[in-house]
DNA sequence: TTTTACGTACGAAATAATTCGTATGTTTGG
DNA sequence: CCAAACATACGAATTATTTCGTACGTAAAA
């Protein structure tokens, strides 16, 4: 079981998953190309997500190297269960009909959709 | 422009929308349903939204009424967008993908969504 | 070798969100 | 009329999250 990250701890697992294993410079650097946060403030979030277990690290340097401990496609998945759990009560197709319906796809994420929809019914 | 709900504020809100305006009694009760929370702390929340402006309300007897600024589908709406930028690089087909794949959905669901873009792209 | 840059550790301040206690006023049933 | 039940107001405690300052160690350049 894993606890979920908190907005800040998720904007560092974007991080990692988009650079691979990094540094806390390096992810401060990134966070910093969107707004100023000191560099002990990533450091002490990331120290957090270590002692939570949502990152692993290698420490046999003095420069610790930091990973996700959970695969992106698993982490959001999990996110995405509980959004569809607490505004859809559940409900996928709920969820797309909201998505696809009023104007919120775009003609081309439509033939995207039913393409994916035929790979899927397919197999 | 409205402020976003939190998440116990986003709990009022679909009491609201599930019961229609509403006292803080009966919210209270509702919520009371699922978790114990004291009165005066639904009280409070309720009147934080108000003066946020995520409810307005009928003060004219004793018992107030507060019913939501927004329409359900609307906020949601808004909820889903943010949600679908910050997982989804706005992608509304990445989201899909996710949802569609990795059996997250039933084959029901899928045949309801394959209904509902033949619906779509029929108009 | 000494200074400067850069690294971690960590307590604690600042902020946001939630929860509650107490004061006080209004019904309502007896 | 009086007590019990119920209503709002609101300051403030609690908890969660984010942010930073300070201490201190290591590496690397001058």
């Amino acid at each position: 079981m894993q606890a979920e990250p908190t907005k800040s701890e998720f904007e560092i697992l974007q991080i990692l998953w988009q650079n691979g294993p990094s540094t806390v410079r390096l992810v401060n650097d990134k966070l910093n190309e969107s707004r100023p946060v000191q560099y002990t403030t990533t450091l002490k979030l990331m120290q957090i997500m270590f002692e939570k277990g949502l990152l692993m690290a290698d420490k046999s340097s003095m420069k610790h190297i930091y990973k996700p401990s959970l695969e992106e496609v698993k982490t959001k998945g999990v996110l995405l269960d509980k959004f569809v759990d607490s505004l859809y009560g559940g409900s996928k197709a709920s969820l797309m009909m909201q998505l696809l319906g009023d104007k919120k796809a775009s003609p081309e994420e439509l033939s995207e959709i039913r393409k994916l929809l035929d790979q899927l019914e397919n197999k």
